[in-house]
DNA sequence: TGACTATGTCACTATTGAGTGACATAGTCG
DNA sequence: CGACTATGTCACTCAATAGTGACATAGTCA
């Protein structure tokens, strides 16, 4: 008995919606990417592909609305670690070092941001622009929030952060395609432990060597 | 008059393999890795995509024979900066500064890597697995050249490296896709200054402050 | 020159993709 | 119940892809 697709029993608009938007995840998060396709959503929702064309005017758009149902990035709070008095109660490189290892924390807990990122090395779309600019956004509130200007002006903290943010991004894309890079293991949480010290030591040292250029 | 692909006057098979191996490296430059594929590098060499099966057995075949032709990767002479006795009479964490600075404006010289750099991330075949090889084979030499293993043991220089080179990949990979990273302008050469200087600094300041954990 | 092979072209199949128009029926309102 | 619309399915076009078999001819050697 072949399995074919019925005719569905109930007609709700909202539903479909929903179905297709789920079916984006399940897509990126079996085949990567790549596969995203209209058939491709269409069959693994068990749906028409024309009702991607009338509900969302095409892929992009359905693209654009999973995308803002879905956390893809880690929010401020998380990125503080949640309680914003102790968190400004540091000092300004152990917020940054916690803004640093907790955003790491996080895109290693996100398979599918971490799909998108790999996705947007390679294509700029109007879709990975809209959500490479909710990562901007996001990171300027934790720069700001940090009070990474109140640096020594001998530090250039702008360029630190960005080494950091680059350094975790690359690291996380690439955890989920291969096992070794530069000598550490990516499948080992143990070597991940010490990626994570290492962008603290990096940030505290960077900053006290500023502080205290005289060593 | 249609432009059309004329029966050769000549038949010269390294001729063609030369201008198939070719072809990819156009096609890759012009239109990146996304858009490789047999009917397209055939095109661009303006032969048939016949020969490609014939002489590579299939399109990965002929990545590999250009792969194995353009030099990818810096080489370890490049990374040093080409004068061995220099390079080894500095102390260590200039070693690693510069093999880290190197490694950065090699990588910005190369577009056709970071091409594949990008791809690297998204999929992995044999043929980025055996790029990735050398890479890394690459790193790990630069590694035995600088004698990281004689750096302070509270300093975990793997990991340092991992996180310098994941940083370089990253920027280097996305300044051909986007402009802006993290507030760093990847267009503009002043901001890869800063970024060459934070990648240097970050070295120093790791490496001395585990030489002088006390401050 | 004649015969053979390597080289190159063409024509075809089969699959997959995006996108559209026609149709069927569930849900709803009178 | 009858009519209408929203929802969903189907059937198609058009283009592009990977791969293969048949054919044409340049180059070469006897």
């Amino acid at each position: 008995m072949v399995q074919k697709k019925a005719h569905a029993d109930v007609r709700d608009r909202e539903l479909s919606r929903k179905k297709l938007i789920a079916a984006v995840g399940k897509l990126l998060a079996k085949k990567g990417f790549q596969a995203m396709g209209v058939n491709a959503v269409a069959r693994e929702a068990g749906l028409d592909k024309v009702l991607i064309y009338r509900y969302f005017g095409g892929l992009p758009g359905l693209i654009s609305a999973f995308a803002s149902e879905y956390d893809f990035w880690p929010s401020v709070t998380e990125l503080t670690g949640g309680d914003k008095q102790s968190f400004l109660a540091l000092p300004v490189e152990e917020r940054l070092a916690t803004g640093a290892r907790n955003y790491m924390r996080s895109l290693r807990s996100r398979p599918l941001t971490r799909e998108i990122l790999s996705w947007m090395f390679l294509e700029q779309t109007e879709t990975t622009k809209d959500l490479d600019a909710v990562r901007q956004r996001i990171g300027q509130e934790l720069l700001d929030l940090t009070g990474i200007g109140k640096l020594d002006p001998g530090v250039d903290g702008v360029a630190l952060m960005a080494i950091i943010g680059a350094a975790t991004n690359h690291l996380c894309a690439r955890s989920g395609k291969i096992r070794f890079f530069s000598g550490m293991d990516l499948t080992d949480d143990k070597d991940w432990q010490r990626l994570e010290d290492m962008l603290v030591r990096i940030i505290r040292s960077v900053v006290s060597a500023g502080e205290n250029p005289g060593g």
